[in-house]
DNA sequence: TGTTTATGCCGAC
DNA sequence: TCGGCCTAAACAC
């Protein structure tokens, strides 16, 4: 479930369950691909902060003021799941043993998730939406001229726009109305500056109703969380959908069901309803 | 039983 | 830019 208010979510659980409690061991599934975790701590805190699609833990040393970073990317599944050690889930990759007889797990089903350890945020990713608006705007602002490809593949670009992904490029452009998502994301940008604050809005309302309801991560997916009210355009049966370059399914609003989707014939709209150049 | 799909990157051409 | 990385659930037959 992993865009940007989920990671909130993500970075909100960690901190809750494990607000006063003190860890003592960090271990890695063999199986898992990344390096394995060296916390040169006997006893510590754990923090954690979300940025746009990342994750950074802090790993806070009981007797000093020293900490180490663990910079972490949730792929398609993963999160985080606190419970009794012993009972840990399926899929975990990550476990931080307290000295509590509990763990709390890194559960990753698809093992795309990543981690580095000794990194805090990473340089090619842009500010958030969300709590860096200022910096995200002037970023988009100032290189309206880059911003090349159509809308609806701009707005997964993580370096302008971190933490936006499939089904929240889907539903701001959806709540943009009369943006067409096929013309160049600059042009866009420059005609309807109300998009810049759709990509802040629009995760921070996912944010706003999913919190009562993905709390269950025993069930992520299943229970409708952000669903009613909110996911008004991604996987509506009654909406347009069709691939993007990179093979993602991309939602839309029937009436923009006329814009060529092969790229041969995409030249010519644009001379047509873009103002372009052929 | 086989195929498609999934809220994301990532690196080899 | 395109396939690869993974597992599991939904769907097709």
């Amino acid at each position: 479930m992993p865009e940007l208010a989920e990671l909130k979510f993500t970075s909100d659980y960690v901190n809750q369950v494990s607000e006063g409690v003190t860890f003592v061991k960090a271990e890695k599934n063999p199986i898992h691909k990344c390096d394995d975790l060296n916390i040169p701590f006997t006893k510590f805190k754990i923090k954690a902060k979300s940025k746009g699609k990342e994750m950074v833990l802090y790993f806070l040393d009981h007797y000093s003021d020293k900490f180490v970073t663990v910079r972490i990317t949730m792929g398609m599944s993963g999160h985080f799941k606190l419970t009794h050690t012993g009972e840990e889930a399926k899929h975990s990759h990550l476990k931080f043993y307290s000295d509590a007889d509990t763990t709390l797990s890194f559960v990753d089903v698809r093992r795309f998730g990543k981690w580095k350890q000794g990194l805090s945020w990473s340089e090619d990713r842009g500010p958030d939406p969300t709590t860096e608006y200022k910096e995200f705007w002037d970023k988009v602002m100032t290189n309206l001229t880059k911003l090349k490809k159509p809308l609806f593949e701009m707005l997964m670009d993580q370096k302008y726009f971190n933490g936006i992904g499939n089904y929240l490029r889907a539903e701001i452009i959806f709540r943009a109305g009369d943006v067409d998502p096929f013309l160049p994301a600059g042009m866009q940008f420059a005609r309807y500056p109300k998009l810049l604050d759709l990509c802040r809005d629009i995760p921070l309302l996912a944010y706003a109703k999913g919190g009562g309801a993905i709390k269950d991560w025993d069930n992520p997916f299943g229970d409708g969380a952000i669903t009613e009210k909110f996911m008004l355009c991604y996987g509506n049966k009654t909406m347009s959908k069709r691939k993007d370059r990179n093979g993602r399914t991309f939602w839309y609003d029937p009436k923009w069901d006329d814009v060529p989707a092969s790229r041969d014939d995409l030249g010519d709209y644009l001379y047509e309803r873009g103002g372009l150049a052929r």
